[in-house]
DNA sequence: CGTATTGTTCGACATCCATAGAACAATAAA
DNA sequence: TTTATTGTTCTATGGATGTCGAACAATACG
């Protein structure tokens, strides 16, 4: 597959990251990501949309930096940029990663 | 005027909050809002865009719970719902006030 | 090779959204 | 009362967005 596209540190905003985060789907998929703080392929985590929403969504994360995808095999791995987008602005992801466990808490048994 | 109406804490939602805030023109308000740390007519802060698109945002602000509006003779004081937000959504607002003035500094001397 | 797995890309579509101007409402000031 | 101030509402518009199905691409597995 193609080689994907990473937004340096420098070119993350923070209205783009506010915006990437402030979808439903997309926070939901974020938390996943948090929670089990390791590479998943898009497959492994539950999403309640057709595979070329999460695709889009993917995208959505991947350009504003929220995310890293690299390719292995069919599948494609994505982990989050945890500590590069808290170095660039401490608290934010923390404060909202645990504001959203708080208000809709992972069923963490599939 | 009408009176406006307000959600309250309970109804607030981390991806309304986080839409409300991923705007810049909104962002740009809020923080002009934390730093004055008062009760602000539209007016008073500086704005690129038309007054009506301003009424909209401030609508966008209100009812995603960020602000909170009451009307005085002709103007409309709007305030921040800081620690209804922090005792909420603990850190997260805070920490986009930071990092929005880290990204880009107001410039106070109006 | 043929098939399955995993995602991406491409229309298409409905909806939301940021923007602005014009008209209006309500109060203040003269 | 007339005028000014302040902000809302209405309408319109161009662009972004979330959603999906179908077709496609690339690798893995028989």
């Amino acid at each position: 597959m193609k080689p994907y596209q990473h937004p340096t540190v420098d070119q993350i905003t923070l209205t783009g990251l506010l915006h990437a985060l402030s979808d439903p789907v997309r926070l939901n998929f974020v938390q996943c990501l948090a929670t089990r703080m390791c590479e998943q392929p898009c497959g492994a985590i539950p999403t309640p949309v057709a595979k070329s929403t999460m695709s889009h969504h993917l995208r959505v994360l991947r350009e504003a930096g929220v995310v890293r995808i690299r390719t292995e095999g069919t599948q494609s791995l994505t982990s989050l940029r945890l500590t590069e987008i808290e170095a660039k602005f401490p608290g934010v992801l923390g404060a909202v990663l645990k504001a959203a466990d708080a208000e809709k808490p992972l069923e963490e048994h599939s």
